[in-house]
DNA sequence: TATGAATGAGCCTTCATTCAT
DNA sequence: GATGAATGAAGGCTCATTCAT
């Protein structure tokens, strides 16, 4: 019987080697001594080196969802939720900057992780920006003259880019310190008013 | 006297098999095959393989920026300019829908690409949209109240994210048609007005 | 755990290839197949090939010299101690004509042989020499006015070339039948007496 | 017409590239660029790199032989022909330091110099030799019981490691300083006088 | 379950040699 | 003859995966 806690400290291990030299760049073996294990063990729980990536992901993103989604359930209404839901977003990878360092820098591998399993999971956090953006379109507080997929296209793409640099900036900075200007230019925009 | 025709022969060809395969799993006589000469003399102009990867990116973005900034030099305000440049961010990435492939997908390759050399390529970009960005601020088209840093992010990142999506649905759409839904959004907001 | 048996197997693998092709001759492969093993393992082992040449004479010359030094230990006098050097100098070629092969002929590759890490290993075997050369300088047995660095490499210089010279006429005589008449010339000289 | 101009440049080059980085290390383009010449040049004068060696060291080796047997023609007895080709052995070498790296450290590749045409050039040399000891022989100034054979091996080995050791210690010191005292161990052997 | 030694397919790169100009 | 760009065979080394213990 395959034992939770060594799948676990597998993944554990390998988001630790991945984020330090990459995907490519790491060996199965060096996972394998992160965790402590030997390295014919992780093929007792994970099939192929590129399992343990996908499966990485795919837990961690649901963590990931699962906690915004609680979160924004609390928020009265869309606008609440929305900010809310950037404000947790970028907390979240500024907590766990080793994940984020997987998520936005080496999990971009082509084939393997745009095409492919995670992008069933990435729909899942897709799904619920799109319910918070209805909910708020539902409600007023929104604009309707817009395609639902487009805004949130461009959203989550804001939100992914002030990720990404400020993970490649070496998080000199507090990437959730930005959430609010993130969330008002997506509000309000960035024309002047009259 | 190396032939500059062959140098480009191999990037052209270069741009199709990481496009096909991605880079890791493309082979560098893939590339010699399908520039129609032996694998040795591929390296009579790179280095390494990585090196073609690096060129093609740093020769493809000059051009694409070169070709970004003389076209909204002849707009006459940094709105319009900044509508031109989103269409033309999503107009050249359609008409080059392999190159398109390779930087949205395979070129998000952690190590190689973000880090290291590209970087400064990817800056050139970032700076053509931040002076669009000041030139409105300055007429006052735009909001001051925001970091310039930011908002640029945030514009690329919306229109990264569209580019991406629209690789990653295997194009089924025209990319270019959503250029003014994003510069909208970008501009106006998602709130309803009141 | 990795196995001294199969360092050991590698060892004596490759003393058979290098003799039989020659060190540049010989692929890696080749070594692996001779020893029974797949061609990786050799790297489990050894880091490189060069490594498997200059530890393969490291580890038989050691043996050569403690092997001599022991022998000649046993001997009464310098002079004795000499002839017995000499005697098993090509003694131990004769025995190991594989081993004299590399030694004799493929070993011999410039950079990678003389200078290099070999070079302490020869030397060990000069010292033993000079050793004898001074013991019997002290006891008056040897002449005095000559330095015994150039009486080294007389005598060591003379039974290089008598075992190149065999190995070379593919060892169509017995090495060992000749000691006597080196170490004849050597303490006696070519010079007829009056 | 094959200029004989450009055989001697080439032979020339590659003695000093050879000498530089050894053989294997040796690029024929580098060879070419020291000769001030294409690569593909080298082709119509010299079949494959191995060409090169062996016509550099038979070419080299033919005026060694010449040299030396002109000057001890000069010589009254065998004993000073002897003491003379001692001395000019270091010599020549001496004043060939290039050639002298390339002869005693680069030319000991074994399948290649040893064996195969070089054979026959050595030979020539050692013939040479060989008619001292058996003139010193019939006139009675050497020994007649020892094979002509061995002695000229001694005497060879002898002077060859002197060479290899003075080059091997970047020539730290004049070689031909030391062969009276190799002559000298030669003709009248180590063993004290009584 | 756990181990880690063994496997061997796979690939980048080098460089002697050729040949069209 | 001279050139040097082009060729392509060859091989050292890596590392995901297996399997006997």
């Amino acid at each position: 019987m395959p034992e939770p806690d060594k799948h676990q400290q597998i993944i554990e291990a390998a988001v630790r080697i991945f984020a330090r030299n990459g995907y490519y760049n790491s060996r199965v073996s060096d996972i394998a001594k992160e965790a402590g294990i030997a390295s014919g063990t992780i093929y007792l729980y994970f099939k192929t080196k590129d399992e343990i990536l996908v499966t990485l992901f795919r837990e961690k993103m649901a963590e990931f969802v699962a906690t915004v989604r609680k979160a924004i359930a609390a928020e009265p209404d869309a606008v609440a939720k929305l900010r809310r839901l950037i404000a947790l977003h970028f907390k979240l990878l500024e907590d766990h900057s080793e994940m984020a360092e997987v998520v936005q820098v080496e999990l971009r591998q082509g084939q393997k992780f745009f095409r492919g399993a995670s992008a069933n999971e990435v729909s899942g956090y897709f799904d619920l920006i799109s319910s918070v953006l209805e909910e708020g379109m539902a409600a007023g507080m929104f604009r309707s003259d817009l395609p639902v997929k487009t805004v949130r296209k461009v959203l989550f793409g804001a939100m992914d880019q002030m990720a990404t640099s400020w993970v490649l900036g070496k998080r000199g900075y507090k990437l959730s310190e930005t959430a609010e200007a993130v969330a008002d230019i997506f509000l309000k925009g960035l024309a002047a008013k009259p």
